[in-house]
DNA sequence: GCCGTTTTCGGCCCGACTGTTTTCAGTCG
């Protein structure tokens, strides 16, 4: 039993008790477990086994622990079992209708027997929802506007994506405020891996001006809401955007509002609260007061607390780590030193080893690791191994030839089905450093792909395990594999994990990154680029460890070569 | 249901916008 899916039962839980009106701070208890169990780094299954106590965990107390203990025990919860029946379970999709909260959703369920999100189109196609009292034309409207939409607007958007449409929303709104007064908020700052919606924030006092001009972006499709200082807008991609105006000296305190997360957001007004202070988007205040606004560090000053990056910012105890002054220094892209994975036009690549290698050193990288597919990679032009060693010697004659960045010769190589590697002893004798992957085969069961990877790290050629859960976000789920498990080898034998920077993968996340550093993992931070502009791609990598609190010391290729040539295991 | 630099009981973050209402509840972030 994941924490994944205990946290699914006590969402499930909590939707279904707030239907039935059940006390809000019990509901909120239960969202509450269900996020800190999403970001915990350790599966609490095993502290179970351990033997620890689970109500030390925040936001759980005794009644919880012991209904954890009842999920892992059973596999399912009885006060939800009850609740089903008190409850129809589909009820709660109802809610993520627009417009539709859990005090609506009862009532046209109590009033109008509707319990579907199928019986709700129903109604509203034959008018019989605005004949509810408190419902009226407009709610009915949006509703069936809801229904001939495409709804891929409750999708969320990968990072590199939000990323694009982003920047095309900044660039406009250039026209009526300097660059220095726009920010996009909310997950996008904090590097989420994927964004359900972009928070554009703008500090002007020619508010009406500024809100007019947004809801007149080209992109707009559709303006959800408009008031003085707020807008709600969809773009015809789908993408939900909000903008909110404020006053050049509440900047700061709305940009960590705007910036939340949530969680963050209600830890740091809670300490307000216990120091006196009311903290909204506009300031902080004592009483009638101003005692800070117009910068975050203002806002966290006001609390007694250093300023935190936002991608700390997840209520994952970054608060309690600010208060002791051990807020870990996040490592930044200025510290790396070179990419250990990239290819070339060799296999699936588009670039020559010399362009990828001119485009490193542009970077100020010291070195850049030529990583091209193995054989067994046949639609990605895997090398055979007479290429491979071809491409060997001419790594060595343009290492002669460049001066300022050395290139490195790698190779992704294949594990395959067995965990051997897909090159002979020989030649990985002749590599500086092997990267290796997963390619096919991710539905072993979690045990056989576990071994299947350690046998693979078993050999003593192999440095880095490359994307190591071959996810892709929204369209592979991670390989089933014991995580710790795979940690705990490559730490015993010297081996190392990636963070690979392609969008779709971010592999490791954040929560990966976390474990690993709490485990004295250290991690490759890579592209996996295959054109000279992938190489771009590292600012994705370094998101995710960020967000996963690594530091410099926590990453292989910010040491110089001599360094990490240290720590791979062939040279100790 | 959790939690404690006022506390083991009585609190629990804060505000904008909409719709349908004549002053505010519900939803949303």
């Amino acid at each position: 039993m994941h924490n994944d899916e205990i946290a699914q039962i006590f969402d499930q839980l909590a939707d279904l008790l707030e239907i039935d009106e059940a006390n809000p701070f019990r509901v909120r208890a239960y969202r509450d477990a269900a996020r800190m169990l999403r970001g915990l780094s350790e599966e609490v299954s095993d502290m179970l086994e351990r033997g620890e106590d689970l109500a030390d965990l925040p936001t759980i107390g005794k009644d919880l622990a012991g209904k954890i203990q009842e999920i892992v025990d059973t596999g399912r919860l009885q006060v939800l079992e009850d609740m089903k029946r008190t409850v129809p379970p589909g009820l709660a999709e109802l809610t993520k209708l627009p417009g539709f909260g859990p005090k609506r959703v009862k009532r046209v369920y109590d009033e109008l027997g509707i319990r579907t999100v199928e019986a709700m189109r129903k109604a509203a196609e034959q008018g019989e929802l605005q004949k509810l009292p408190g419902f009226g034309a407009k709610t009915e409207a949006k509703i069936l506007s809801y229904f001939q939409s495409d709804r891929s607007s409750d999708m969320r958007t990968r990072l590199f994506d939000a990323e694009k449409i982003a920047e095309r929303i900044v660039r406009h709104l250039t026209a009526i405020a300097k660059p220095a007064d726009i920010c996009v908020a909310g997950s996008y700052r904090r590097q989420r891996e994927t964004v359900g919606d972009l928070d554009v924030l703008v500090a002007s006092n020619r508010t009406r001006e500024v809100m007019d001009h947004f809801v007149a972006f080209d992109e707009v499709s559709k303006v959800d809401s408009k008031g003085s200082t707020r807008a709600t807008v969809h773009l015809r991609s789908g993408m939900q955007v909000d903008c909110r105006v404020v006053e050049k000296a509440s900047f700061g305190a709305a940009l960590v509002y705007f910036t939340g997360s949530k969680a963050h957001n209600i830890s740091l007004r809670k300490r307000g609260v216990a120091r006196g202070l009311k903290i909204n988007e506009y300031g902080a205040f004592k009483g009638a007061k101003t005692v800070a606004g117009r910068t975050e560090k203002e806002i966290y000053a006001a609390v007694g607390l250093p300023f935190v990056p936002p991608e700390l910012r997840e209520d994952r105890g970054e608060i309690e780590a600010a208060e002791k002054r051990r807020l870990p220094k996040i490592i930044e892209i200025s510290d790396i030193r070179g990419d250990l994975h990239v290819h070339t036009r060799a296999s699936d690549g588009r670039d020559t080893i010399r362009d990828m290698a001119l485009a490193a050193k542009k970077r100020g990288y010291a070195y850049l690791a030529i990583t091209d597919h193995t054989k067994h990679a046949r639609i990605a032009h895997g090398l055979t191994v007479k290429r491979l060693e071809k491409q060997i010697d001419e790594i060595d004659r343009l290492n002669e030839e460049l001066s300022g960045v050395r290139i490195l010769k790698s190779s992704e190589v294949d594990i395959l089905a067995d965990g051997s590697l897909d090159l002979p002893d020989a030649t990985l004798a002749k590599l500086d450093l092997a990267v290796c992957a997963v390619h096919f085969d991710f539905d072993l069961s979690p045990a056989k792909q576990t071994e299947r990877i350690i046998r693979a790290m078993d050999h003593p050629a192999f440095s880095i395990l490359a994307h190591p859960t071959c996810r892709l976000i929204g369209e592979r789920d991670p390989m089933r594999v014991n995580m710790e498990r795979l940690m705990d080898a490559a730490l015993e034998r010297g081996c190392f994990l990636e963070v690979n920077g392609q969008p779709e993968r971010l592999d490791l996340n954040d929560i990966h990154c976390r474990m690993a550093k709490e485990r004295g993992l250290k991690l490759a931070l890579s592209t996996d680029a295959h054109t000279i502009e992938q190489l771009g791609l590292m600012r994705f990598s370094i998101g995710q460890a960020r967000r996963g609190w690594l530091e410099r010391s926590d990453v292989i290729n910010a040491l110089n070569w001599r360094e990490l040539k240290t720590l791979l295991k062939r040279c100790g």
